[in-house]
DNA sequence: ACAGGATCCTGGGGGC
DNA sequence: TGCCCCCAGGATCCTG
């Protein structure tokens, strides 16, 4: 068991209405690739000299003879697929999902543990990468190669990149389906990397309602929503980098966490377009908060 | 086949 | 003060 130091997560600051439970980011595809981003400077060349892993597994148990098949590896590379986090490792890799509240951190081998660290990769020069993750709702899996991660993502269906979403493509697959919009922005079969939070977020964008069946849906349509989560992530993209700038270096774990979005988080608060206030619903089992002025109800 | 629901997990917040 | 219940979420498994 890996020891745990005494360290309390940060408080809320006082009227804190965004993320009321949460002190930490929620990872989603835009947090996820700002951890890549400021990882891959950290780890790319570095050497994994050791590792320790926690007694509690996680959700997808990793193989068993972790340390010895990723000892002494190098870091050749470290990318993002959807919301995955896939680290190259000459021969293997590692590919690691964050969940809710998983945190991957590079901090000096003397920094005290957290509680709730499942993973420690001792680096070669006296740098750790940590993986954290209080509910454990995240995943560390080891492939032999990089095959191997490709039949993983496939056996998932995982879809497209946001980014790279072909128009006709998106077209068919959102008016394929019977079911309201929201759920199928959640579906990471059809577009990977979009979660609650920027499904509202990108919603709201393209000014359509969560509830809008995808098969009622006309070119124009998801033309607009297309663009529109293109935009949404792109927007939190560029702006993640300076907000959980140091999510990485370990020294200031607060951050400001002040996001701009404009439904989600927002209940009962005016629309910060046309002041109607921002309504709650629950689609697909998740939160849905969205603007009863911007996005009309369909019939 | 497809859509929707339950499940996992934990700490914080609200109610009593 | 202190307990208990509820809530949040992504992926996956289960049910209709």
């Amino acid at each position: 068991m890996i020891p745990a130091a005494d360290s309390t997560p940060s408080a809320l600051a006082k009227g804190e209405r965004l993320n009321v439970h949460y002190n930490q980011v929620m990872p989603e595809l835009p947090e996820v690739e700002t951890v890549v981003r400021d990882l891959r400077p950290l780890l790319c060349g570095r050497r994994i000299a050791a590792v320790q892993a926690g007694r509690k597994a996680l959700r997808r148990r990793w193989s068993k003879p972790w340390g010895t098949v990723v000892q002494g590896r190098p870091v050749l590379g470290i990318h993002r697929r959807g919301k995955w986090i896939v680290i190259e490792l000459g021969g293997p890799y590692l590919v690691i999902h964050l969940g809710m509240t998983g945190q991957l951190r590079v901090v000096p081998a003397s920094a005290p543990t957290p509680p709730h660290t499942h993973l420690i990769f001792t680096l070669d020069d006296d740098l750790q990468l940590r993986f954290r993750d209080v509910r454990r709702f995240g995943s560390a899996t080891l492939f032999p190669d990089a095959a191997a991660v490709q039949a993983f993502f496939a056996a998932a269906d995982l879809g497209p990149e946001p980014f790279d979403l072909d128009p006709a493509y998106w077209h068919g697959r959102v008016t394929a389906a019977h079911r309201c919009l929201k759920a199928i922005l959640l579906d990471q079969r059809v577009v990977a990397g979009v979660g609650n939070i920027y499904a509202d977020e990108a919603l709201f964008e393209a000014r359509l309602h969560p509830t809008l069946l995808g098969d009622t849906l006309r070119r124009p349509q998801t033309a607009k929503l297309r663009q529109a989560v293109v935009t949404v992530l792109t927007r939190a993209i560029d702006k993640r980098g300076s907000s959980i700038r140091d999510y990485v270096g370990g020294s200031g774990e607060k951050g400001n966490y002040q996001r701009e979005f404009l439904v989600y988080g927002r209940t009962s608060q005016p629309c910060l377009r046309c002041r109607r206030p921002i309504e709650r619903i629950v689609l697909a089992g998740r939160s849905t908060h969205f603007c009863p002025g911007c996005q009309r109800k369909p019939r």
